[in-house]
RNA sequence: GGCCCUAUCGUCUAACGGUUAGGACACGAGCUUUUCAAGCUUGUAAUCGGGGUUCGAUUCCCCGUAGGGUCACCA
């Protein structure tokens, strides 16, 4: 059996998004899983609009997303290869030299036309079975513009023959494109590879999913703090399953269930709701102390100076933040949004926020902060906990109305209409701080 | 427009002719001992239409319809 090869072939056109990414993915796998070779290969060969930008943001995301290379190769670099074959073609007579009559600016009096046998061409997709196509509307198609500057079916079409690539895993829009391919194929007596085209990923009005879709780079969801799993798992399941209702799946899982067989035939609408769950499901998986590195550095600075002067607040914080976000960039929001500072600063609010609900009866609220204070005062620093504080306070909540005391008494801590709850905060806060804000609290309520 | 591909809840999908058409995200409700978040339970919600084939079609065939892709001296 011969060895398996597989390749991503993008050209620096433009960003690697989620689309692409899956196309890289579903390559990687079935290279990996058949000990085979994956290759990355630069389509470079339109100069015009390749950049070393969109190169460098190409590899820079796989690296991010660990779908490594074996091999790695730049189409602009090899010029002579394609040059070799284009001669050897000529020489055949399945390509010759045509004289043009330049009907737009730029283009050649002179290029390279392809002979067309014009037939019919019929090739089986892995997930579609088979497919005809009458190449005649091609006509003799233009496969180089010289001998030193070959067009992308042609590139191809030679990388995949001196590569050896025995898999092509593609997107369907290539599906056009391979009769010509074939054609091509055939005049250089290179075998033909198995041929899969995946269904588009889409943008949410069904459309190609594009840059101006929406389509972020994989190095922005980066950037905004995902997870390169979270990534992974999301597209993997785009046009995929592992048979069963599983929705959380590992790349090593994915090693062992992932078949083209399974891969499915219609396109489909990225969600980003759904990918956000699954980031919000690999972010809780993750050590604390990396979460709070990563927090730390999303925190505008002088709360950032705030967390590292009181590191043992700050330890307490991240798990209270990181259950409410999805993914790290949301913390910035969170904080700007007011719902960090207050663990490190006192707040400021008006004294009405105080009250719960219909009992807008200032005496009434300052009896059960006074309450809360001579409570708590009796417990020891060391025991400050969520726990041993609600367990102090409970009975007396309870029997006076519940709201009454612990409404007033949180926001007396945070300031805010929303928090975790009280007795998280008093323990966050610490025994001193917390009096020191109820405190507060009873003052601005007036006497 | 020609050619090609596709079609199950709003979205991602399961069901290789026989299921009360299942799961997940999102949404709604309830619970979780005040608010928020998280969690748990639960609800609403789909086989594009029409013909066949078959005892029986989501499933197979045909025709429509809709959507997408592709028709460069781009990739």
């Amino acid at each position: 059996m011969t060895k398996v090869i597989t390749r991503f072939a993008p050209s620096p056109t433009g960003v690697l998004h989620i689309g692409s990414v899956r196309t890289a993915l579903y390559s990687w796998l079935y290279a990996r899983q058949h000990e085979g070779t994956f290759i990355l290969r630069i389509e470079d060969t339109d100069k015009e609009r390749s950049t070393r930008e969109f190169e460098e943001n190409i590899i820079d995301g796989l690296s991010w997303l660990g779908l490594t290379h074996d091999e790695f190769y730049r189409q602009s670099e090899r010029s002579a290869i394609y040059k070799k074959h284009l001669e050897k073609l000529i020489a055949d007579g399945t390509a010759y030299v045509s004289k043009e009559e330049p009907k737009e600016e730029g283009q050649l009096a002179e290029v390279i036309r392809f002979k067309n046998p014009n037939r019919v061409v019929t090739f089986r997709d892995e997930v579609r079975g088979d497919i005809s196509f009458d190449t005649t509307e091609l006509k003799d198609f233009v496969i180089a513009k010289d001998l030193e500057t070959p067009l992308y079916h042609f590139a191809v079409v030679v990388d995949d023959f001196e590569m050896g690539v025995t898999h092509i895993i593609r997107g369907d829009d290539g599906i056009s494109n391979t009769p010509r391919q074939i054609l091509i194929q055939e005049a250089l007596g290179a075998p033909r590879p198995s041929y899969t085209h995946l269904p588009m990923i889409l943008a949410p009005d069904k459309s190609k999913l594009s840059k101006r879709h929406g389509a972020l780079a994989v190095t922005e969801y980066r950037d905004e703090g995902y997870l390169p799993e979270a990534i992974l798992n999301f597209v993997a399941l785009m046009g995929w399953n592992p048979g069963n209702d599983q929705e959380v799946i590992s790349v090593d899982e994915m090693l062992k269930l992932f078949t083209l067989e399974k891969v499915h035939k219609g396109g489909a609408v990225f969600n980003i709701d759904k990918l956000k769950w699954l980031n919000k499901h690999y972010l809780k998986l993750l050590p604390m102390d990396r979460v709070g590195e990563q927090i730390l550095a999303r925190l505008p600075d002088d709360l950032r100076a705030s967390a590292k002067n009181v590191p043992e607040i700050f330890a307490k914080v991240v798990p209270v933040i990181l259950e409410r976000i999805s993914s790290f960039g949301e913390v910035a929001e969170l904080a700007s949004g007011g719902e960090v500072g207050y663990f490190f600063n006192d707040p400021a609010y008006p004294a009405e926020a105080l009250f719960w609900k219909d009992d807008k009866d200032a005496g009434h609220t300052r009896a059960h902060l006074d309450k809360v204070t001579e409570t708590l005062q009796k417990i020891n620093p060391a025991d400050f906990t969520a726990d041993t504080v609600k367990t102090a306070l409970w009975d007396y909540a309870t029997e006076v109305g519940r709201g009454n005391v612990l409404w007033p008494m949180r926001y007396a801590l945070s300031g805010r209409d929303k928090s975790p709850d009280p007795f998280m905060l008093a323990e966050i806060l610490g025994k001193e701080t917390t009096l020191r804000r109820i405190e507060h609290a009873v003052k601005i309520l007036g006497s």
